[in-house]
DNA sequence: TGCACCATGTAATTAGTTACATGATTAC
DNA sequence: GTAATCATGTAACTAATTACATGGTGCA
C-alpha cells in the first residue's frame, strides 16, 4: 500500500504553482532547476499531464503560438490542495542505488586500475555538479524568482552541493588511500 | 540501448564471489552490508538467480539442510568474467530522486511547519544511518572478512557515511536558516 | 536547404515493488 | 504450542526509460 505513489505528478503540480507551462516547458524546467536530484522523461510527463487534467488537478489553457500547437497547463485549486496534502506526508526514506558505490564495493574482483578510473571520473563529475548548482544559484540571484520560493530553492541547492561535495571529497580520499595501499 | 541494464545480477555475482549462498542468504547479505546504498527484493532476487543459472553464470550446488529445502548458488568462471566486464564499464551518472529535496524545494506551497518536521526527521534518519554504518565497520573489524575485500568495503562504507553526514549537517543548517528567517 | 530547437505524443520494454502463498525449523 | 526465523517462489501491478514517429519555426 504505497501512500504517496507516483511522485511525478507532484513535481508537475509543484512547478505549475510557480507558472503555467507546457509539457515541453516542464521538461526544461525540471532539467534546469531540480535536475540535480530529480529527472523526468517526456514519456512520463505527457501521460501524467493528461491524467492530471482528467482528474481536474490541472486545467488546459489552450495557447497555441501561431500555427505551432502548444498546450499550456495551469494548476487548479484542487491541484494545489493535492500538492499540499502530499507535502505534509512524511517523506519515505531515501531509496538510493549508487552504482559507483557498488563498483568500489566489488573492487576486489575488478581488473586492476579500473576502480581508480571510476574514482577519478567521480571526482570530475561531482565537481561539475557543484559548479552546475553554482550556476543555478547565480541565475536565481539575477532575479525573476519570487521571494516566497527563493528561500526554499536555495536550501535545496545547498543540499545538492553538500552531497556532491561529500562525494568528491570521498573519491579524492579513496584515491589517496589506494595510492598508499598499493605495494 | 542500455549497456549495463539489470544491475541486480551484478550484485548477486559480486556477493557470490565471496561465498556461495542461497537467495535468502543474499537478501540478508545485501541488507546487512550494502543496504545503505543498495536494496533488493525477493521478487527480484529469485528470478534473477534462476536466469543466471540458465545462462551458466552461477551453478546450483544443491545443499538442503535436513528436511528443509535450500538451494545454494556458486559463481562460475563465466560469471566471474561477466562481473569483471561490468566492473570495467564506466558507471552511469547517479540517477537520484530525493523526495526530501523535492519537499523542501516546494516548501513555499506546504502547510506551515511541515518542512521543519521533515528536516528534523532527516537529521534523525541520517544520524541513524551513520550509526548503522559504524556498526558494519565494527563487525568488519571483528574479523571473518578476507583482507582482499576489506579495503574496498571500508571505502564504500566511508562514502555512505560521508553522504549521510552531509545530509544531516544540511538538515541542521536548514533548520537554523528557517528559524532565523521566520518573522 | 538543412540544422537546431520547439512541441507532442505512443508503443514496447524493462525494472522493480508488494502482496500473496506455502511450509519447515528453532528457541522460548 | 507459538512466535520468530529460515526458505522459496509467483502474480499483479506500478513506475519509468527508450525508441519511434511526426511536424512546425527560425536562422544562417
Amino acid at each position: 500500500m504505497s501512500i504517496s505513489a507516483p511522485r511525478t505528478r507532484f513535481v508537475v503540480l509543484g512547478l505549475l504553482c510557480s507558472e503555467a507551462m507546457s509539457g515541453y516547458d516542464l521538461k526544461r524546467s525540471i532539467d534546469e532547476t531540480v535536475g540535480g536530484f530529480w529527472q523526468e522523461s517526456y514519456g512520463q510527463l505527457y501521460p501524467t499531464l493528461k491524467q492530471l487534467r482528467a482528474e481536474g488537478l490541472v486545467a488546459e489553457t489552450a495557447a497555441s503560438r501561431g500555427e505551432r500547437r502548444r498546450t499550456v497547463y495551469a494548476i487548479t485549486d484542487t491541484g494545489r490542495a493535492a500538492l499540499a496534502g502530499w507535502l505534509a506526508e512524511p517523506a519515505q526514506p531515501e531509496h538510493t542505488r549508487s552504482e559507483i558505490a557498488l563498483k568500489v564495493f566489488f573492487g576486489a574482483w575488478a581488473p586492476s586500475g579500473v576502480v581508480t578510473e571510476h574514482l577519478s571520473a567521480t571526482v570530475d563529475r561531482s565537481r561539475a555538479q557543484v559548479a552546475r548548482f553554482d550556476a543555478v544559484l547565480q541565475a536565481l540571484a539575477a532575479g525573476n524568482v519570487p521571494r516566497t520560493e527563493l528561500v526554499w530553492w536555495r536550501l535545496t541547492i545547498d543540499l545538492g552541493q553538500r552531497v556532491a561535495r561529500a562525494r568528491a571529497e570521498w573519491a579524492e580520499s579513496a584515491l589517496a588511500t589506494l595510492r598508499s595501499t598499493h605495494d
